[in-house]
DNA sequence: CAGATTGTAACATTAGTGGTTACAATGCTA
DNA sequence: TAGCATTGTAACCACTAATGTTACAATCTG
């Protein structure tokens, strides 16, 4: 069980497009699917919820997404909830139906939601502190495109 | 897209071993699976796996399981780990072979780690402060057990 | 208009989950 | 020892989500 690899794929396309240049080929879903190693409709279908969320923008059949925010202002939070990988407050499956019969069957389910909340919180805020501009100057640094 | 309802039973079920008294009737794996309203294999399963990470006893053919630690030495990190609902590191998945021909391709997955991890272990360090104490001493605060 | 590109539906496959059934193994009691 | 209750585990089933592919309509530009 794990985390959708719809939000890394969402995190190389927007790093993508924050590091192509104007005097780039332009980069369509077919080139960007090319880096990410997968078919271009898996890469339109993420762009559709990057652009639905207000991260992209797109150009119908002329070929060419761009960006719709600065790079500093786009966090890993954005980016997560863009793509619907977990929902609101629900990364944590809790069984349904508990016995009501009993006290630790009435109970556990709000027993428990507190410090599940607090968890997916706090993996959250470690996304709402990260943007993109660090994750693309990282990537610079470690593909030697910084001096 | 969420972490299986299996951590959540385990708590339960740990949580009715934690207040069981000396006087009440044998717990068994059916009594506990009424309270958690699910089929006794479900809560046996869980039970093994609680077992094999030595949180519990559990007395064959006779009936009985016990805690095998007071419920101060339990955290909530301990019982993910026993239940196995995430591996280690691996609460995101990255999507494979990236193109190494691209920076980007060849780069995005180390870019990533690092915060994925923190994003990661953020989430786990809530667990391992929450003991089965605290969550035993809510569950009888919200069922009217204490005074 | 033709070609390139985007957008979206449908299909196929796989893995994991949660529940059930079946039954062997185990331990206790009469 | 036999019978019973309980545990432990395998196999099966149905469902869901994820991931990839194919097909093709809609859109825009030269």
């Amino acid at each position: 069980m794990q985390i959708s690899s719809r939000f890394s794929v969402a995190v190389h396309v927007l790093s993508l497009l924050a590091l192509q240049e104007p005097t780039d080929v332009l980069l369509t879903s077919e080139r960007m699917a090319g880096s990410v190693n997968t078919n271009p409709v898996v890469i339109r279908r993420i762009l559709g919820q990057l652009k639905k969320a207000g991260l992209v923008e797109v150009r119908p059949a002329a070929g060419g997404t761009f960006l719709a925010r600065s790079p500093v202002a786009i966090s890993l939070l954005d980016v997560y909830r863009a793509v619907e990988v977990v929902e609101e407050g629900q990364l944590f499956s809790v069984h349904d139906k508990p016995n009501p019969a009993c006290p630790v069957g009435r109970t556990i389910q709000s027993a428990l939601d507190h410090t599940l909340q607090r968890a997916q919180t706090a993996l959250e805020q470690v996304l709402a502190a990260t943007t993109l501009q660090q994750v693309t100057t990282d990537i610079q640094q470690k593909a030697g495109l910084l001096t």
